[in-house]
DNA sequence: GATGAATGAGATTTCATTCAT
DNA sequence: TATGAATGAAATCTCATTCAT
């Protein structure tokens, strides 16, 4: 009985996710009231407060559930004994497979959260900053171990990593890049390729001779 | 006189962006009312709508300014006969000065509107997607004449190259990254050693393999 | 058995209405929920309307409770064969007693009810002014009996007299009077000895002339 | 031109404030809306907003407006060289004719204000206190110079006096006394009759014995 | 050109009350 | 009796925009 009870709520708690998720992927998290969320889960307005205590936090809830998974699948991944460029190829594949799965909500967290350096994006700097942080620290260890040239800051060829892939989900996102699970798998593929190939040792120009002045 | 007046008259106006600029940086657009760009810039409020129709019409006056000339610039590049490498580290070397030079405003236009899935970046959908497809076409020319492999997607790359800039400049605007001229300098010739590196003929895997499935 | 289970049930009851008193005396009617009620008891708050039919019902019943036990006690007071200025201490007593033994309790009467003329006040009017009546009555005795001079009408005096005594709880109840047991011994005094004093035979100004024109 | 505008605009900010009192008065601060005191006023909703923060601040100006003025009023009247008797008649006169003159805004006050331990009565209690602190004072000089009995506190005697006054525009505002130019002026001359008659010294019991133990 | 008072639609949020279990 | 999830009317407050001067 309460068990069902706890379940049936946690059901309707989960509509209301869902429910923000497409409302705010379709006009956006400022654009979309309360009502516009309640009304696409079919729920009263009053029920999202009660689970949630304000608009801004059902997009916190979002975004931590998922960026969550995200570290610690970064996490698992770099605590193996994989060669760096198998650990960004899993991550990235991640990202993109999550983009595939639920792309609304991949839009959402890349577009109202990831880059909102005045709102939430601020508020979440320690979770987000915690996926560059790993990113880079695999790129350390390749470093070390020769397989990732020392030149390229590390921190730096993680920012890199992760926004190109990030640019290729706004490519989809925003209808520049062609989408399908064709496309998709080419990604994966594409942007170890595009970024490794370019740390790894033995790529860049064979002088090694900058050309910035 | 009368030229003295319009001069006059330019300056307020001018001061009306420059302010915009530094408000929308530090609050956000949506967090900002119009009357806190009139302060910043010493004038009634009503001055914003006698120069500007609306406040959407300021953001917009400040992308579409900037993009130009970046687009611009890109035309320019790529006019040239200069290797894609050359071309990218001189695209890169401009956006990185415009953040150097101005970093507020290139906040705004990345923060408010390349990645403003919803409402900026859907106006001006067109502009953006023009320096993506230049960038990209610049890419094709070099997979054309042997100087970057073709497994690569041009539209990809062209993509891959832009966001890896784009997530430094959100590093550097999020305080993820270090600051300063040394690292701007080191920046633009990372970015081209990372990206172009992957895109080179002779880098990644010396099979060619895939190794995504 | 059974009775068992009424006794319970008066229990809650009981703890809802004691748990009302501390949190209308501490926040506010207007100013704290239902669910703070019910959290301060204990209970569930759907109990609330359980026992009572609504927030009002709540505090309606604590003023009666109370309210009606002052009437009575005045209706007793008035019933003895005493001086007014036995009976007015007899009341002055039991009011600073009220206060002594739950502040909470009368500050809520005082601030909620008493002077609440668009809400409460209004609803409990009748009850109210019945105070007000039977002091009056005590006046007017005394005046007959040639105790109190009939200068001063008796509905006047009684407010005077009823007021005096509240604004002394009031000022307990804001901190601008001390309070302790032995202040509250005094008051007591103090309260007849201020207000029967003028109002008593012999005194006010020999000439008895009126200054007001 | 200049001066007729900003005249104009005082207008504005009057209207809301007279139309405020009208409201408050009539229904209670609580029980209406903003939008109540704009339709009364005349004015859009907005414009209280442009005027006053909050509703709680036009209700704050209401009563700093008329409290500010009692105070001097009391300060001016202990400046002078007047018995106590005359000067707390000259300050219950204050009193009721302000009630006379706007029962309304006197209305708002005591029933908002003076009596609200948990919202304004507290916010104000420095500016309510400065009152009874001053009143104080005229009792204490009073009892310094012999004219009124020391066994009463002076701070006690303070609070007795406007507790009666107050109670006395109570039994206006809730219909308990009769109202009208003639009661007004017998207010003013009863509690002067009542209280000091019972502070001075001659009153009280002949053989002074405390019938309180 | 310049000002800022005035407007009012619309947003978030609160919370008394209901009701199925 | 007892619970607390669910409801939705209603309140406050914001702020882009207009417009008379």
């Amino acid at each position: 009985m309460a068990a069902a009870k706890a379940a049936a709520s946690q059901d309707r708690r989960r509509a209301i996710l869902d429910a923000a998720v497409r409302v705010f992927a379709n006009r956006g998290f400022h654009a979309c009231r309360v009502s516009d969320i309640a009304d696409e889960a079919g729920v009263a307005y009053g029920l999202v407060y009660h689970y949630f205590g304000s608009k801004d936090s059902v997009l916190d809830t979002l975004f931590l559930e998922r960026w969550d998974v995200m570290l610690a699948m970064i996490a698992e991944v770099d605590a193996t004994e994989a060669p760096a460029r198998e650990k960004l190829r899993a991550i990235a594949s991640f990202i993109v497979e999550s983009y595939r799965h639920d792309p609304d909500l991949m839009k959402v967290i890349i577009v109202e959260v990831t880059r909102a350096a005045n709102s939430f994006g601020q508020t979440h700097l320690a979770r987000i900053r915690e996926a560059y942080r790993r990113i880079g620290e695999i790129v350390t260890k390749a470093q070390e171990n020769g397989d990732f040239k020392s030149e390229i800051d590390a921190e730096f060829a993680a920012m890199a990593f992760y926004g190109a892939i990030e640019q290729v989900l706004t490519g989809w996102i925003f209808g520049l890049l062609p989408i399908g699970d064709e496309h998709y798998e080419r990604a994966k593929w594409q942007v170890v390729e595009t970024i490794c190939g370019g740390l790894e040792v033995g790529s860049g120009r064979p002088d090694g001779v900058r050309t910035d002045h």
